[in-house]
DNA sequence: CGCCAGAATTAGCCATGGCTAAGTCTTGAT
DNA sequence: ATCAAGACTTAGCCATGGCTAATTCTGGCG
């Protein structure tokens, strides 16, 4: 998908860096933001599909689509694509079922979204600032942090 | 520059919902990350920009690209639409100067960057994750997150 | 049973943000 | 003063993720 090829080769080095991070280290955690951005949608669907079926048994686009924010039709490609990658399966007219591998995933995210709700409720925000945060929030969030959050949140 | 409203009108309840925000608010949640990511990049660079002149006098395209890690046809493309945006101000084949707004709104990033940064270091990760991490979560971070992450340090 | 409302799909548009290739301008070195 | 290297731009491609419009299918109701 992402075709970085780079060719690091040492430059210069005008010497008036003083503190900020190298140049490729820096490129390379723009790079990661925007990898990060590709896997969001992916995430969003998985996680709301198992939540929509354990809530009402099953995960309909139009109430995908709801919850999104979104039209039908997105949701159809966007399911295709979660198709394509083997995280849910589906049959025509039918609805969807998350695979194995989307189950996993979903999990992971829940967890993660979890925490970070967590750890914001923790900080004394309301639930909706929290939430609406953490949506944008946990596809940015390393397993370092995420292990941080959790330190701190044990220690309080 | 992100346009969050919330709108909120009661509507039915349809029974079975406990804990979970309502499909209203969850769906601008989500809409409200995506515009988040469309000021990502305006934001980006214009602190970028400003790093650049402050430290080299001068931000050229080519300096933004291998920070930004992408190619400069990209990057001009990018520059093209701040322009428009009034973040900039450029002559042909010249360096790039931020407009007031482009300033201002630098500062603003400039500022909220290294109150994350500073409070994820406080949360005791290293610098380098902790820029990263910074990278993704300082464009999804609201007012409120932001003034309890203040919070947070200042009691440390 | 037939029919129609609504769910799902398909087709096709637009904007964004990557990229390469190729052309234009600037600038520094000879 | 020239000229070549490199910076910048332009043109045009691709993928993604929105959208509307139009079509197809399903299912429930008369």
């Amino acid at each position: 998908m992402s075709d970085k090829q780079l060719t690091v080769d040492e430059r210069h080095e005008p010497s008036d860096c003083a503190e900020t991070p190298k140049v490729e280290t820096q490129a390379e955690g723009f790079q990661a933001v925007r990898d990060a951005h590709r896997s969001e949608i992916a995430e969003d669907y998985v996680e709301l599909i198992q939540e929509l079926i354990e809530r009402s048994g099953e995960a309909r686009p139009v109430d995908i689509a709801e919850r999104m924010g979104v039209r039908q039709p997105t949701v159809a490609k966007n399911l295709a694509r979660l198709q394509k990658e083997g995280l849910i399966r589906r049959e025509r007219y039918r609805s969807i079922f998350p695979t194995d591998a989307g189950r996993a995933l979903a999990e992971i995210c829940r967890e993660r979204h979890q925490i970070v709700v967590a750890f914001l409720l923790s900080l004394g925000l309301d639930r909706e600032t929290a939430e609406q945060d953490a949506d944008g929030i946990e596809h940015h969030v390393s397993d370092q942090t995420l292990a941080a959050f959790k330190r701190a949140m044990g220690e309080s």
